[in-house]
Order: structure tokens, then C-alpha cells, then sequence
DNA sequence: TTTAAATTTGACCAATTGGTTAAATTAATT
DNA sequence: AATTAATTTAACCAATTGGTCAAATTTAAA
């Protein structure tokens, strides 16, 4: 579709453009995951979805407008996420262990989203800025308060450990993210190499981290 | 010096080549924990070295051999205190709180290296296999069977609760690296993107990371 | 002080890269 | 069927990139 990099995907256009289109951008985000910004090449992705190189230009100007799509739907897939665990009603610990199944699916179907997300995102913090006016920014400070009400509520009533909502937060996040991550690392260190038993690992992983933080946190 | 590709750092170079050599692996360290190995630019490296970028060439004969010491530097640097942790004979709860108090003022130090090590091993794991044979890789089995072990002698005292060795380690260091790794979005979706208050979360982590794992170990 | 060896440089090169253009092809409109 | 608009392509380009080389300079050895 024509100036399509400036109305973007819309339901009127034709099934053709929108598999010419969409096959784009699932072999962008093959490469530019696996590469990240600075090592993917254009050409590689136009081999991947079957098209001439110029044909990528026609449909998103530049590799800076190409990857922007790529990096806006990996950020959208993981980060809203982590909010709206807290956005649900029922009790804090029910709700992290909902949060730790869904989050740990998430990760095993995605497993190479998050590297790519810390890799870009430290390497240039800029690309957040325009993100964050874009998406659900005005409620996200309720929601944290929220919760972190709901936490001291729930301490008081002698449910849970004193605990800051913030720190928990991270903790959960990073025992979930990081197994994922850190693989190639891990696997090499801990299991010798052997994908079969880090898959195992990974497997019971969801339970594991279930109980430890359980444990933590009930009063 | 001549062929310093091949026999590397010794003593009995002049201070003068030790010099220039330094530059080119600082510049290169620099470069490449910032831009990773394919966003890295030889020139900005000679650049930021203060020298010629033939004398890159001279010194390192490739961007590879370049960083592939930068990458083990940087993996030395990191990766042996997970397992160094464990080797001392003192008390588990103790043990682990030595390692999150030095393991927290290592990434506070060398906030990009962890970042760098994780997006460089997701896009190509190969690296590891080369350093695994060089370094300490023969012990590594025994230490962590000890620690296990050593974990269970816990447990039966009644120290500790049931735990699975490799589920707390990859935890600990999970908690300890994802709030450094992850700091551009925590920052940006927790904190307003206030660098002042992330410096505090950072600065009481530490103790707030201790608390938490003792909190859910101990019997 | 020669002479030889090691270090440093400027100029250069071939390959790669993101991006362009004009022409060809296909689809839509009349 | 004719014409217009949208899509796709091959060929091309300027800039960048890792890397080379011969010459110049500095340092060490004789």
C-alpha cells in the first residue's frame, strides 16, 4: 500500500498487501532479534521474506522506521504485561502466582525478546521516551500505588511479610527473566551444556520460583 | 611490541608499549561494552586510543581477536565469582550474603558489562565454548556438587528449608543483575525515569535482596 | 654512530551497506 | 479496453567499513 510507513496497517487494505506487509515484518523481527539493530542487514531480511531489497524501502523508508516496528510490538508484548499483573483485584499472592505462570509462557515463546529488549534499550535508553508518550503511561502510576496499597493492606492484616512493592516487583521479574537471558551462560555453567536438562530446568522453573517467593513473603 | 598478538601482555615490555597497548584494549573495552561487537567501529576505537587505526591493526590483527579479548576480560571479570561464591566453608545464609554485598558492588562498577555479556552470548553462544576449555572448567562440577551438598547438610540440621542449589543460585544473581541489566525500562516504568531515586533503589537493594532470600530459606 | 628492529602513520583498497531511481509489472478504476 | 494507480524489480550509488602497505619515525643493539 502507498505511504503505507505513514498511515500504518489498517483493515481496508488487501489480503495481498497485508501478507506482502506482514511477511516484512516477521523477517525483520527474525533478524533484527537475533542481531539486534547494528547487525541486522537489510538484505537479509528482504531474502527472508522473499522480496527485493527495494521493496523493504517502499514499505518502511528507512532501517531506523523498520526497526521501530520491531521493537515497538517486542516492548509491547513483555511490558504491559508486568503492570497490569497488578491491575486484577484478587490477593497479592494469588495474583503473583497467576503473574509468574502467564510471564514464564510468555518467555518460553519469546525466549529471545528480553536480550534484545535490555541490549537495545542500553544501548540507546532514547528509543523508551517516544514509547512511553505513545502507550498507557498515565495510569501506570496509579496502578504501582495501588498495589503497593494493596501490599500494606494485606501486612497489616497480617497476611504478608513487611515488603516494598517496587523491590518485589524486580525480584520476580528478574528470577523469571533471567534464566531466559542468561542461558547460554547458565546452561554452560550450571548443566554442562546440555540443553536437555536445562530445558527440564526450565520446565520446573515456574514452581520453583512460585515457592521461593512465597515462602518470602507470608507473614 | 611485535607480534603481541601472539604472545600477549609480559613483563618484560617497556613501559611505553605497555602503554599504547593499554589504550587500544581501554578504548576497545569502551566500545565494544557500549556498542557491542558488530555496532563497534575500529576507527572509534583508534580514535578514542588517541592513534592510528592502522596501529589497531598492528597491535590486534582483527576486529575479531580485539574482541575477543575485550569479551574475556569482561567475562573474567564476572562469571568466576558465581562459582567462587560457593567454594568457602562458612555457613550458607552467610555465605550468600557476602556474595550479594560484592556481587552488587561489582555491577555497580561495571554496569554494562552484564548487558554486553548476555546480548553477545544470545546472538552467538559459540563464544563460550573456547573460553570454557581455558578456564577453571574442570573444578566447577565439584564446587557446585558441594554446595549442594553442603546445602542438604543444612536442610537435615534444620538450618535452612528444602532448596535446590542451582534454582537459588540462578535466583540470587537474577535479583543482583536484573535491576542493572533492566535499568532503562524499570527506571522509566517504576521510577518516572528519575535517575536520583533509581540510585537509591540501588543503593538499599542490597540489603532488601538479602532480607527477601533469607526470609524465604531459613527453616 | 651505525645499523637493525620495532612502532606509527597516511594513503589506499575491495567489499559491504543503506538507500535511490527509473522502468516493468500487476491491480484497480473508468 | 483503456487508463490510472499501486506494487515489484534490476541496476545503480555514495558512504562506510575492516583491513593493507609502503614509507616514515622512533627505539634498541652493535
Amino acid at each position: 500500500m502507498w505511504l503505507n510507513f505513514i498511515v500504518n496497517t489498517y483493515s481496508f487494505m488487501t489480503e495481498h498487501e497485508k501478507n506482502t506487509e506482514q511477511k516484512i515484518l516477521d523477517a525483520a523481527e527474525d533478524v533484527f532479534l537475533h542481531k539486534g539493530m547494528s547487525g541486522a542487514r537489510m538484505q537479509e531480511i528482504a531474502d527472508k521474506a522473499g522480496i527485493n531489497k527495494a521493496l523493504l524501502h517502499y514499505y518502511y523508508r528507512t532501517k531506523d522506521k523498520l526497526f521501530e516496528k520491531v521493537f515497538e510490538k517486542a516492548f509491547k508484548i513483555f511490558i504491559p504485561k508486568v503492570t497490569g499483573m497488578m491491575a486484577s483485584d484478587t490477593p497479592v499472592i494469588e495474583k503473583i502466582k497467576f503473574f509468574i505462570d502467564n510471564y514464564m509462557d510468555l518467555l518460553t515463546r519469546h525466549p529471545f525478546i528480553p536480550a534484545f529488549l535490555i541490549s537495545e534499550l542500553n544501548r540507546n535508553p532514547q528509543i523508551l521516551v517516544s514509547l512511553f508518550e505513545k502507550n498507557v503511561q498515565l495510569t501506570r502510576n496509579d496502578i504501582i500505588k495501588n498495589f503497593d496499597k494493596q501490599i500494606q493492606t494485606e501486612v497489616k492484616a497480617g497476611i504478608l511479610k513487611s515488603v516494598d512493592a517496587r523491590n518485589l516487583m524486580v525480584s520476580i521479574v528478574g528470577m523469571c527473566i533471567f534464566p531466559i537471558v542468561g542461558r547460554p551462560i547458565i546452561q554452560g555453567v550450571l548443566f554442562e551444556n546440555n540443553k536437555k536438562d536445562y530445558n527440564e530446568f526450565l520446565g520446573q522453573r515456574k514452581e520453583s520460583i512460585k515457592e521461593f517467593i512465597v515462602n518470602s513473603i507470608k507473614a
